[in-house]
RNA sequence: GGUGGCGUAGUUCAGUUGGUUAGAAUGCCGGCCUGUCACGCCGGAGGUCGCGAGUUCGAGUCUCGUCGUCACCGCCA
């Protein structure tokens, strides 16, 4: 027996019990003739306690130990005599009278501690030393609590957890897909599913009714701190519903979540159009934290012969409460901000709201107090505050807006990681035009559906179309996202005949599903959430890194498994392949 | 594919206008210490300034390239 309590579990109570202990050296403290040992396991940390006088052999141990070796430990439990209030187990420490080393350690490359001395890139090297501190195993303790939420809550509401293939087919649609050469069919492909989308389609066809998965996706695309090429949804279907159902159900499991594991009550969700999201918020996946509302004042300000003005599509403002006070070093800042060529904007006009009611603006030239004051009202701006304009052409200044919208926020302190505020973005349109290869995509997938009352301007004005999609959207984060889909072979086929499919195409692609179409399909919808950001926000961290356990780096390496690698010419061979490296410039 | 930040001791970082022998903290090693718990005190070791070219009398510092890493844009539900 290795142990017969943990490092985290003896207390006051467990004086003068005989107890074995195995765990980690934390700490050694040596204060002559007596020692401390801090040994660590994950439940806690409990002291060791050596007295050179009365246990001279063990003392002579200790100067062979260092931080990190693995020990087995015995002796007797007994009250200190000066207590650590700081710690569970701070009123107990261990009299030892055997030390066994169980495994010698090499000195970390970074001290195993909550404030950790290491950088991001020795930390994901050395992965299982980094999971080793208390911060980062309590994320993936965190999230396997939130799995178990997950489960619990779909299993009483009679979802089904059914498990899909990871090889499957390659589709034109969507992302990038990683795909798996096949040995026993040259020449051809398997792909790793950017969502088990068309599988849980045919559970419902199957009857399966509710179904879900937590369950991994592939896509082969740039990483961001808040994107990994494989990770993790919980992807959820359901028969004889409609977009009010599942949102109620999924809300619920919001809720449940935010209650089972860290006891927050949220409010219910609101639902706010797309059309209105990117007006009011310049953004698909608005913070509604704070409120700073873009105000479009195209109208109010056009025809005072400023000609930027004057010549733009556009013109939109945001207030920022109470920075009526910024130097002109801080505007000066803000401007360069916004002139980045991430932002793209022209420039940056401001409007001082003065305490005493007057007001001072970058364009006095062109525009009167009285004119100023229009532009207050319109942006519900009072004493005090800033107003924060920018012209252009309207969907680029409101992405724009959005932007800054969201660093005047940083700035202000705005975005309190410890208030959720949740909500549906529903009817995105259902297509998309796209310039480059002039066709139009579909915003969610192919297989949503259009809402009832738009289903006409499919032929007349497809991009006007909305669909029945939602977002799950949380403190400007997008959790997750589903739709109603199309549950009927023939507008299915004319959905694909939008995308610029030829009936061919779409057959060699998506025949088994408008083909399982014909054979009774029950109207069905559904949702997934990006799990890892779900977790990530109930974490208070960043990136979703932080709550993977062995996570890649940005550009998609494992640092360390060294992955991805080369595989050897034997490997190559037996696939058919053939390498033609492209030279780099 | 693009924009920007970073790369200096094991680690985290500082390093002035380009100027003598590149510093601090922490960790590590040695010594002392019986109530520490981020123990304390004394001493010591530890550097290819990512790599390569260039400018210069002289480069950690400036320029170009390159590699690595991070953030973002494009891309991606």
């Amino acid at each position: 027996m290795y142990r017969t309590h943990t490092c985290g579990e003896l207390r006051i109570d467990h004086v003068n019990t005989e107890v074995t202990l195995s765990g980690w050296v934390q700490r050694i403290r040596d204060l002559g003739a007596m020692s401390f040992i801090d040994l660590r396991d994950r439940y806690g940390i409990t002291q060791l306690v050596v007295d050179e006088n009365t246990d001279k052999a063990i003392a002579d141990q200790l100067d062979e130990l260092g931080r990190e070796f693995v020990l087995q430990v015995k002796g007797l439990v007994r009250e200190r005599s000066s207590k650590n209030k700081n710690i569970p187990t701070g009123e107990i420490e261990i009299a030892l009278n055997e030390i066994k080393v169980l495994s010698a350690a090499e000195l970390p490359p970074f001290t195993i501690q909550d404030d950790t001395d290491g950088g991001d890139d020795l930390r994901m090297k050395y992965r299982y030393l980094d999971l080793r501190r208390n911060p980062v195993r309590e994320n993936l303790v965190l999230r396997a609590k939130m799995a178990h939420a997950v489960r619990s809550y779909l299993n009483a509401k009679d979802f089904i957890e059914t498990e899909t293939p990871v090889l499957i087919k390659s589709t034109p649609e969507g992302a990038r897909d990683f795909v798996v050469p096949s040995r026993m069919n040259p020449g051809e492909f398997y792909a790793l599913p950017q969502s088990p989308q068309t599988f849980k389609q045919l559970l419902m066809v199957a009857g399966f009714d509710r179904y879900y998965q937590i369950v991994k996706c592939f896509r082969d695309e740039d990483l961001r701190a808040d994107r990994q090429p494989e990770f993790t949804q919980i992807d959820c279907e359901m028969s004889f519903v409609e977009q009010k159902d599942v949102l109620e159900m999924f809300e619920g499991l919001t809720r449940h979540m935010f209650k089972e594991v860290l006891d927050v009550e949220v409010t219910e969700f609101p639902w706010m159009p797309y059309s209105e999201a990117m007006e009011k918020y310049g953004s698909d996946k608005p913070d509604t934290r704070f409120d700073m509302l873009i105000s479009d004042i195209t109208e109010t300000v056009k025809g005072k012969d400023f000609v930027v003005f004057d010549s733009a599509e556009y013109i939109g403002a945001i207030c920022a409460k109470g920075c009526a006070e910024y130097t002109r070093k801080q505007l000066d800042a803000l401007t360069n901000w916004v002139k980045r060529p991430q932002i793209g904007a022209k420039g940056l006009v401001y409007v001082k709201c003065n305490a005493d009611g007057t007001f001072k603006s970058s364009v006095d030239k062109f525009y009167s107090e009285e004119d100023l004051k229009l532009w207050a009202e319109q942006t519900g701006a009072e004493a005090g505050d800033l107003i924060l304009v920018m012209s252009g052409d309207r969907k680029h200044m409101l992405d724009a807006l959005g932007e800054l919208r969201l660093e005047m926020a940083n700035q202000l302190g705005l975005r309190d990681k410890n208030v959720f505020k949740p909500l549906w973005v529903v009817d995105f349109p259902l297509l998309e035009w796209d310039e480059d290869s002039q066709r139009f995509y579909a915003m969610h997938h192919p297989f949503t559906a259009p809402k009832p009352e738009d289903i006409s301007l499919l032929d007349t004005d497809p991009g006007k179309v909305r669909a029945n999609a939602y977002d799950l959207v949380i403190n400007g984060v997008e959790i997750g996202g589903g739709s109603v889909r199309i549950f009927n072979a023939d507008l299915q086929a004319k959905m694909f005949d939008k995308l610029g499919f030829t009936p061919e195409e779409a057959e060699a692609q998506f025949g088994f599903l408008m083909n399982a179409f014909k054979f009774g399909a029950p109207p069905h919808a559904g949702i997934a959430f990006g799990f890892d950001r779900l977790v990530s926000m109930f974490a208070g961290e960043d990136t979703i890194r932080d709550v993977i356990a062995f996570p890649k780096n940005n550009s998609g390496r494992d640092v360390m498994i060294d992955s991805p690698a080369p595989i050897a010419n034997a490997q190559l061979d037996e696939l058919n392949l053939k390498l033609d490296l492209k030279e780099k410039k």
